[in-house]
DNA sequence: TCTAAAGCAGACAAATTTAGTCCACATTAT
DNA sequence: ATAATGTGGACTAAATTTGTCTGCTTTAGA
């Protein structure tokens, strides 16, 4: 139950492109916010997979929200980074696919708590993250 | 963000001490849930130390809840198992404590996140989750 | 009072995941 | 052309999680 780092990083990085809404390379993203280049290329990769960024190449190139800032929370980046709660549906041991029949009392707990983080998350946009937001 | 199998089977074993009234050995429960007795056993050192579960030694020992199923809440148990939201108040190549002057976003964020993850969890008891509870 | 069944404690090892690096390549503005 | 950028994949290193082992203490009951 813990916030990985990769998750913390693309947080931080498409933060720094909300606030400066110019495109930013990698290089001076990286340098703004004191993480390490090549891990975060990776994960800017992952959320233009996931067509959350922008990217252009080329001598001016760089990467740029691809919605604005208003429009984009956090568990849609959050999610991408951080795997999704992984619900154990089986027991190591055991052959079967759940011990109890019927319906899997932790399985419905999981679930519910990752509806709840989502809700939770959804409900928070990049641009209310902002600082000195004061409008 | 994902529960661990120590958390899950932490879980697991104070559900089963809860459906089972009388006190049982990590022995028959290991066997009971398919849990790898030798790491269960450490699991139900946490939770004894946190005063979830007692513990008597000798031939006729074994654990069980200190608290009535139906007053002890899932959020205690697993706050012990899985450690908290890391909140990573430092980016790790800045020598300040954190580049955000005045406050620091992604902070906030999990703070709030926690909050609701804890009260969420709070609110589930080991007893509502006993399985054919037709009460 | 002996003994076997339990819990207790801590060191250790294996497995998995996360974090981070490196390199060769593709694209593009100037 | 070329230098600045992104792309992709292999790889390594570090950290964490999961699991095991070994020797000890306590205690109920024969």
């Amino acid at each position: 139950m813990k916030i990985s780092k990769k998750a913390y990083y693309g947080l931080r990085a498409t933060l720094a492109l909300a606030q400066t809404e110019k495109p930013l390379s990698i290089h001076t993203l990286a340098e703004m916010e004191h993480l390490p280049l090549d891990y975060l290329e990776k994960i800017l990769q992952t959320l233009r997979k996931a067509g959350l960024v922008t990217a252009h190449k080329g001598v001016a190139g760089g990467y740029a929200l691809a919605r604005p800032a208003s429009e984009t929370n956090i568990w849609e980046i959050l999610r991408e980074l951080d795997p999704p709660i992984k619900t154990f549906s089986t027991p190591l041991k055991g052959e079967l696919p759940c011990l109890h029949v019927g319906h899997c009392q932790t399985n419905e707990v999981w679930r519910m708590l990752e509806n709840k983080i989502e809700k939770t998350l959804s409900d928070v946009t990049l641009e209310s993250l902002i600082p000195r937001n004061n409008s």
